[in-house]
DNA sequence: CCAAGCACCTGACGGC
DNA sequence: TGCCGTCAGGTGCTTG
């Protein structure tokens, strides 16, 4: 669910509370088959003091004071949300008892997310960050285009690709599609590049308005604190099939891309 | 190597 | 009511 900006706020957030608070105990009312199995996770976290809580991609990542670090990943339903001491829900994965008496749960109703420990050191030599491509609010738009414009695949499917920008999911790749003026099918290669610079321009735009509003909420995103996001109602295209586009008042269609839903608006966005 | 498609899960919603 | 199909902020593995 959470794409760069949800995970940037939960980050933001979680790192202004339980910055050195230390983990005093562990509950686990079931970890998901991906996730790295409680006994060899709960020993690596127990007793430590989490420094500082950070993102990279849509990983949020939590440093200890052993230099090992603890990862999240989300996925479509994954929620981690500090508040006060409470007894174990339904879809909760994982609980963090802090110094404070207060408490970091980890709950995710379609058990796509995980939590992993790594040792110190061993955080670099992940797979995953190995392959993950630039953040795209620290990289000139002039150097992601030149990550897809020779590429054959649609410009949608490289948006979503982690390895050629990281965080960029199905909400933030229409919504910049649509501000570029690029029709989510067209190929990397013929996008050019002065359009491709422009598409990642108005990405950071839309990054940035959307951590701004605290992130976007459609059915299960809470930031840190349990709050819900406002950027949903910013949406020009995604989740907006058949209504009007907001800038020529033609109605928005929808097709699948890379095997996700694209909506788009076929006067604003034309084919080439 | 690249692109496409499905698998992994649970729940909500619409149609019959 | 209930059953069935469809769809959902994401990746990762297999197949062609």
């Amino acid at each position: 669910m959470p794409e760069l900006p949800e995970v940037e706020v939960i980050a933001r957030g979680l790192n202004a509370d339980v910055a050195g608070l230390r983990i005093e105990s562990v509950e686990v009312p079931g970890l998901t088959r991906l996730s790295e199995p409680a006994e060899t996770l709960v020993p690596k976290v127990v007793g430590r003091v989490i420094e500082r809580v950070r993102r990279r991609a849509k990983v949020l990542l939590a440093d200890l004071d052993n230099g090992s670090t603890l990862a999240f990943h989300l996925k479509m339903t994954g929620r981690v949300v500090h508040g006060p001491k409470r007894v174990a829900e339904k879809h909760d994965r994982i609980l963090f008892f802090l110094s404070d008496g207060s408490l970091l749960s980890f709950a995710d109703m379609r058990k796509f997310g995980y939590v992993r420990c790594f040792p110190a050191g061993e955080l670099e030599r992940w797979d995953f960050l190995l392959k993950v491509g630039p953040e795209p609010l620290e990289t000139a738009p002039e150097v992601l285009a030149e990550r897809v414009v020779k590429r054959n695949c649609a410009i949608k499917a490289l948006l979503l690709n982690q390895s050629v920008v990281a965080g960029v999911g199905n909400i933030y790749a229409d919504e910049s599609l649509f501000r570029a003026g690029i029709h989510p099918e067209t190929r990397g290669s013929r996008v050019g590049r002065a359009r491709a610079v422009r598409l990642f321009t108005e990405l950071q735009a839309v990054l940035r308005q959307a951590i701004a509003e605290n992130g976007s909420s459609i059915s299960d995103y809470v930031n840190a604190h349990g709050d819900a996001g406002a950027f949903q109602n910013s949406f020009n295209v995604y989740g907006r099939k058949g209504q009007p586009c907001k800038q020529c008042g033609g109605t928005l269609q929808a097709t699948t891309v890379a095997g996700r839903t694209s909506t788009f608006c076929p006067a604003c966005q034309r084919r080439r």
